[in-house]
DNA sequence: AGTTAAAATGACAACGCTGTCAATGTTCTA
DNA sequence: TAGAACATTGACAGCGTTGTCATTTTAACT
């Protein structure tokens, strides 16, 4: 029933140790060798057994994601992008959710740590901004990958893997502009994250350029949940409208929603009074009324090549993956939250 | 730097296999050694390594988590609670989503349970209804437990935990009808799924009870999405509504969330000329304009019972853990979307 | 062909734990 | 208080791999 390494070994005719380097495509293997044993790998359906592996190697197949990003629509993208990548190298995929604000996140780390030797972490924003986190693995000796919002500047383009949400809120923002907004509002999420000022920047960068001058009440500052957007319209838009704001750009999707609810409260048509646009595209960008205008952030594809990039750390020399992304810019997709002013 | 058990078994003085014992919580350790050890595990702060652990035991430390569910939100609170117990009782958690539809499952399966020995499966909706799974587990040998759509009256208690969405549809149906509702739309989803047929007939029994005579015109049959959610609402609501329907119970939250859409684009303003309710309480029940009416489903909850269930059956005699819910019935939340009819 | 270096293969111990079974302590019975 | 019965502990093999190092085979030279 249960197949070893030693079945194959005895079928191929070859030792164990042989059989080993066979599937872990080690160098010093004779093409024909190799043949063989992959010919008897095959006939038994052999699968190594991940714990003798990560018990008897240096080095361990399993790795974990990190993450304390509340959006489910995220999360999940990013574990299905990480696994799908496990999947195909034959590793396997530890969960780990957290709260950074709990503060026995050390403690934490370091129990997933022992009870399973990990091969590396993929750290997911907000928590791969922490530095104290970084600075914790670096201490332990644990390999990570961090995505992070941000512009490809830096030095260290074998941990991170940037997205580029500046250029997307650029986008954005030059979107509303080209339809012939001018005062155009910006629900912001929590000051905290990366993400927040990149977009933020990323908006007054696109104003500049199409010299209107920067206008902080136009900026308000809430956090990246419904409520917080239903807020934020709410306060910037206030009884009639004062600002005369006929744009608010949402700092995700979830705020923009919560702006569209607020509109109707207050009566305001959209596209016809008021664009609001979001920032993501997750699933219910696509469930609000209107749909709204968004940026497409590709987070199963981000994942994986967090992933990759991972898997290229660990195995070291033997697998230098080159084609790996680094830098990830969300696009532009026009639906009908947005539209040309009506003045 | 790692501390294994042969260091907590010098440093308490015992052997290593009393360690073993008390870490295991196995019978047969005076209470003096039990305290000694725990002590050294204390100081050493000592983690069993779990790959050793699965690769010598007859029984393996891992379990995994099957869903073909689409709905992230779900998914994150099936993963999360499976993960809360598992960290209790020093499980390891391998999720593994998945499309019944593709027709490789079962290597797929075999593939995962080769590559780490499991403890067992907890599998969900609607993936857990399909009795050919049930079967190739069953021929495997490999313990599990389903989380099933359904009512208490079957006799498999300790492989399956209920989700009574018949109840709770009675119970919204209810709602509805104690607000005035006569007409009452249906917002059907997958039909092969078995929450639907639940929570059909859970609406046809509050219906019957209520003397009010059933109208297959006023059921809709769709899927769980936003846009069969849409399209049921335009069906049955029609040009004028001729059928004079006064509310419309969603499948589930995406469906009603459908509804609400489609109601805005005809013209109609709810919750006054038209009830709408949802089924699950999903995050974005309350992301709505107006916010949901609907039945609240503890999934969380239900897949830490889940798990607790797994574990009981894998540990056999040494655990009995009697608290174990297995029937769960989702319960109604008032939100703004329903309302007493006009008429 | 005879060396020598390099490549390919194998033998065997380890990884950290649990299962088995034997050894030792303890309590109870008469 | 001896002996049986039982509770507690320990020695040691083995789980299925990989790492190390020794051995054999092949290739590359004179």
């Amino acid at each position: 029933m249960k197949v070893t390494i030693n079945d194959v070994a005895k079928l191929a005719g070859v030792s164990m140790k042989t059989v080993s380097r066979v599937i872990n495509k080690e160098p010093s293997v004779r093409k024909k060798t190799y043949d063989i044993v992959m010919d008897a790998v095959n006939t038994l359906n052999y699968q190594p057994n991940l714990a003798a592996r990560n018990l008897a190697g240096t080095s361990s197949f399993t790795v974990g994601l990190v993450y304390d990003n509340p959006n489910a629509y995220y999360v999940i993208d990013m574990q299905n992008g990480v696994l799908s990548r496990c999947k195909e190298e034959g590793y396997e995929l530890v969960i780990h959710p957290c709260n950074y604000l709990d503060g026995n996140m050390e403690e934490d780390f370091k129990t997933m740590i022992k009870r399973s030797r990990l091969a590396g972490l993929v750290l997911t924003p907000p928590l791969s901004e922490q530095n104290s986190i970084i600075e914790m693995l670096d201490e332990m000796g644990i390999h990570y990958v961090r995505v992070l919002s941000g512009r490809p500047t830096e030095e260290d383009q074998d941990t991170c893997i940037y997205v580029n949400d500046y250029a997307a809120a650029y986008e954005i923002t030059s979107h509303l502009l080209s339809l012939g907004h001018k005062n155009i509002g910006f629900l912001c999420g929590d000051k905290e994250h990366k993400s927040t000022t990149e977009r933020l920047e990323g908006y007054q960068a696109a104003l500049k350029d199409h010299s209107i001058s920067m206008n902080d009440e136009l900026i308000y500052e809430g956090q990246y949940s419904f409520e917080s957007g239903v807020e934020g319209a709410k306060t910037l838009l206030g009884e009639n409208n004062p600002k005369n704001i006929t744009a608010l750009l949402g700092g995700n999707d979830e705020m923009a929603a919560g702006a569209l609810f607020a509109s109707r409260l207050m009566g305001i048509e959209i596209p016809q009074q008021l664009s609001i646009t979001g920032f993501e595209d997750s699933p219910f960008s696509r469930q609000t009324w209107p749909k709204l205008t968004t940026a497409h952030q590709a987070n199963d594809v981000i994942s994986q090549h967090a992933a990759r990039l991972l898997f290229r750390k660990t195995r070291g020399a033997r697998n230098q993956d080159k084609d790996i992304i680094t830098t990830f810019t969300p696009s532009l997709v026009v639906r009908e939250s947005s539209g040309p002013t009506s003045a």
